[in-house]
DNA sequence: GACAAGCGGAGCCACCGACTCCGTTTGACG
DNA sequence: CGTCAAACGGAGTCGGTGGCTCCGCTTGTC
């Protein structure tokens, strides 16, 4: 991350060096300002999604644009750059989860922690959620998920904690209700998905004698601010 | 709908008429035009949401743009001939449910229901989460569905049928969360967000001996392409 | 001190969607 | 049937956006 040399991405023109590697080393200035630029794309990105110009971070950065575009071909370049950590990172998850002594409670941590990292990286939950950049790394690293978090569903359902029509790819699609309550509701109850997450997760257990504890309900102007707010396009 | 008079939108400029009434008849061409307009505008928005273009509307309904604009001074007027009625539909469900036999049942119904229109409707869910359009009017009928839905949900909760803990504002965040299910999964498995209401209305009635039966879980392949297709930006 | 490497930001380009202009067509009425 | 305002269509305008580049100036390095 914090690298002083970078991959150039210009096809070396006529030199015939037969390796591929470009191991350029930057100047010291140009070093820096990677480093700023990739440390502005990660906060850019994860307060406001994928959507966001590299105009914008490039300003944040406080650099030019064509600074950004020396160093990384195009947007893309600079997402896969960043992200590929992140997602790992949810491999991980998925991998402490599955070893976590209790099932359930190794479900509940996966579907707490990975909401929480959607919340607090919009960038990241727009990789997931969303096809528009990176899909093969981003299909890759599902494809290492898939297998661990079916496991861990086999494992809570054959424990009776999970009842038995729970299906893996629910998780998606409950990851993705939750992100939308928390896209919408970040700014102003940044926590208020937990409550849903509860509710859902009072839905798909089997031990039906009690329920759990809910984080505290939104007042009606929290609720009609968050669905007011216009900065929702997509 | 059908009328063959419409409110033109041009001040009249000159004529000192007193009244604003401007009932003016259309000719022939026009009045069917018009039609045509609401009918191809009630579809496309419904398919494709209130992004949809007018030049789209134009198209489906066989006319130029010129001739939508020559009806209706902008999209936002186009918009509310067509939802005024839509948005009431919700307004007298709410008043159907409160006067189900079994307040749980009518609250079961309300959000069915709700999520029903919604998922048919784009347009009309765009209205009702989104703000771009028509916010006083939508305000309007939030102010008259609250005290309704309010009394729904005090009365199950009464009844011993809902958790202590819900709250009224916890509906359009439901909703939100269903909704966003429905947006991905309508093409390809349009009946899916039955599922997880389902697993939503288990997470928050009261009586946990058993569970509901919910609609059949998708397979990987659903989730896959319904989060692959990249027609949702907004 | 020289000069390649790096820099900024104005500007280009392609796209989009709301809305208008204008030459042509058509229904209504005498 | 003739007349003409009303209506029509669709090319075009306008304003905005976002990815990316050009080019004259600056700066680190040897």
């Amino acid at each position: 991350m914090t690298e002083l040399s970078a991959t150039e991405h210009d096809a070396n023109g006529s030199a015939a060096s037969p390796e591929d590697e470009k191991p350029r080393v930057l100047r010291a200035d140009a070093a820096r300002n990677r480093a700023l630029i990739l440390a502005a794309a990660a906060t850019v990105f994860a307060e406001r999604g994928l959507e966001a110009t590299l105009d914008d971070i490039a300003a944040y950065a406080g650099v030019g644009v064509a600074t950004v575009y020396r160093r990384f071909p195009n947007k893309e370049a600079l997402v896969e750059a960043l992200f590929e950590e992140s997602v790992q990172q949810v491999v991980d998850l998925a991998m402490r989860a599955e070893h976590a002594d209790d099932s359930w409670n190794g479900l509940v941590m996966f579907l707490e922690e990975v909401t929480r990292m959607h919340t607090e990286n919009t960038g990241l939950r727009d990789l997931m959620l969303h096809g528009t950049y990176l899909q093969d790394r981003v299909a890759n690293a599902k494809d290492c998920i898939l297998p661990v978090v079916t496991r861990l569903v086999d494992r809570a359902q054959h424990d009776g904690h999970l009842r038995d029509d729970f299906v893996v790819s629910d998780i998606p699609l409950i990851e993705l209700m939750l992100s939308s309550v928390a896209r919408y509701t970040n700014d102003i109850a940044p926590e208020l998905w937990r409550r849903y997450l509860g509710m859902i997760l009072d839905g798909i257990c089997s031990e039906r004698s009690t329920h759990r504890a809910l984080a505290e309900g939104p007042s009606v102007d929290v609720v009609d601010s968050a669905l007011h707010a216009n900065h929702h396009r997509h």
